[in-house]
RNA sequence: GGAGGCGUGGUGUAGCGGCCUAACAUGCAGCCCUGUCAAGGCUGAGAUCGCGGGUUCGAAUCCCGUCGCUUCCG
């Protein structure tokens, strides 16, 4: 059983290097697909095999709760069970804490756009919490059955044993990013013991533990828990919670607390991103990525292009007999028009969810392994640079 | 030939005397989505209620006529 992980060349702070696994090497920077309930939605192993993801990112919370870590242990873990050989890891359910808590009753996300005092609604109705956040862990309201359950620091490792995942997560909370100081600290603090009690339960030589760095948009907060967490005996290390309200912010997060971190751990950055958000978060020294932003932003539509976003459903693509992008080299570019997806999106058919996901995974993992050929070739800002002028 | 029913935005329907400057679904258009409650959410355009006349303070709603569709009987 191998876990390791080295940095292998540089350039500034962006760098690449080996992450060893029981499941494979991921090479760095990787961005995983995610794949909640145990699969990358749409997708099989062979098609995520296909656009070139090396690892994905599977759910504690949303398996404990169906089909349970019992039975997923039993069917011999994650990997046997949905048939995806290569390295996994896992978020503990503390993203949860957020998304099934403040985030529904606030209407936002964990970048949020949207603040009191600015003119601008939210986009999302505001809602009942689902999730209460206590000293020993969180009280859930199943969103299936309304069912009750208490995920704790120790019962989130231990899940994330059972499941299997290559790579896991400390049990953490993620603030809102309409949380004020004294709450974020509060969090934070209390996110902090919660890493000591999930280093006590973990079992070090099985899976690699991520500690996870909170403090939201404050600057005091981030340098303080990236110097308590980065200190922790942790595998690797983790940016999570709210990136503020805008890109600058959540730039101004990675520069207070990358540079606190130890050099030798991976880092990985929780939630982000979007095609530019790998240029500039891997330039400040970010190793893996995980985001649902390319499936959920297909299968709403919105397709990656060199320069930008297009919503395959517009009336314009009706009789459009081009491929998404000239010259992309993914199955669907490769088969299908834009008439023809858009026809799919109007009619609801499934295929055209997933051609849309195998694009967008196509589009992020081939610009990161280019990204990750740059910093070996020593042209990571001349591509920077180029992708960067296109994308609108 | 006779009796009845129905005609409301692109489509399917709701409303059956004032709260209708007409509702809902779907479709259409645009926007949003960053550790997935997310094949989801938000916003918008679109009908003077078949046509004509009448009753009434007031009609999509009641009455008469007319046209169209439809069901049953012959």
């Amino acid at each position: 059983m191998t876990l390791r992980f080295q940095v292998i060349g540089q350039a500034g702070a962006a760098r690449v290097g080996q992450l060893e696994t029981p499941h494979g090497v991921v090479e760095t920077p990787a961005f995983f697909p995610v794949g909640t309930q145990a699969t990358v939605k749409t997708l099989t192993p062979d098609d995520l095999q296909a656009v070139g993801a090396q690892g994905i990112l599977a759910n504690t919370y949303h398996l404990f709760l169906r089909p349970g870590a019992d039975l997923v242990e039993e069917l011999g873990g994650l990997h046997s069970f949905m048939g995806w050989p290569h390295p996994i890891m896992t978020d503990s359910g503390g993203y949860q804490a957020f998304s099934l808590g403040l985030a529904l009753e606030h209407g936002v996300g964990k970048i949020a756009k949207m603040f009191p005092g600015n003119a601008e609604a939210p986009t999302r109705p505001t809602r009942k919490r689902l999730a209460r956040i206590g000293e020993d862990g969180v009280q859930f309201s199943s969103h299936l059955d309304g069912s009750q359950h208490l995920l704790t620091p120790e019962t989130s490792i231990k899940v994330q044993q059972q499941l299997g995942a290559d790579l896991i997560l400390a049990f953490d909370e993620c603030t809102s990013p309409l949380s004020d100081l004294g709450y974020t600290r509060a969090a934070m603090e209390r996110t902090h013991r919660w890493a000591g009690r999930c280093l006590d339960t973990w079992a070090a030589d099985q899976q690699g533990l991520y500690g996870i760095v909170q403090g939201g948009a404050y600057h005091d907060l981030r340098e303080q828990s990236g110097r308590f967490i980065g200190a922790l005996p942790f595998f690797g290390l983790a940016i999570g919670g709210s990136l503020g309200r805008s890109k600058d912010d959540m730039h101004d997060v990675l520069d207070w607390t990358i540079p606190l971190l130890p050099e030798d751990k991976p880092r990985h950055l929780l939630g982000i991103g979007e095609p530019r958000d790998l240029f500039t978060c891997v330039e400040r020294g970010i190793d893996t990525f995980d985001c649902v932003a390319p499936t959920r932003l297909a299968r709403h539509g919105g397709l990656y292009t060199a320069s930008g976003r297009l919503n395959i459903r517009k009336a314009i693509y009706r009789d459009d007999p081009a491929p998404i992008e000239e010259g992309c080299a993914c199955q669907t570019c490769q088969g299908f028009s834009r008439a023809y997806l858009r026809h799919l999106f109007v009619a609801d058919e499934i295929l055209g969810y997933r051609l849309a996901t195998v694009h967008n995974l196509h589009f992020i993992l081939t610009l990161m392994a280019r990204l990750r050929q740059s910093i070996v070739d020593g042209t990571f800002v001349e591509v920077k640079r180029e992708f960067l002028a296109h994308d609108r």
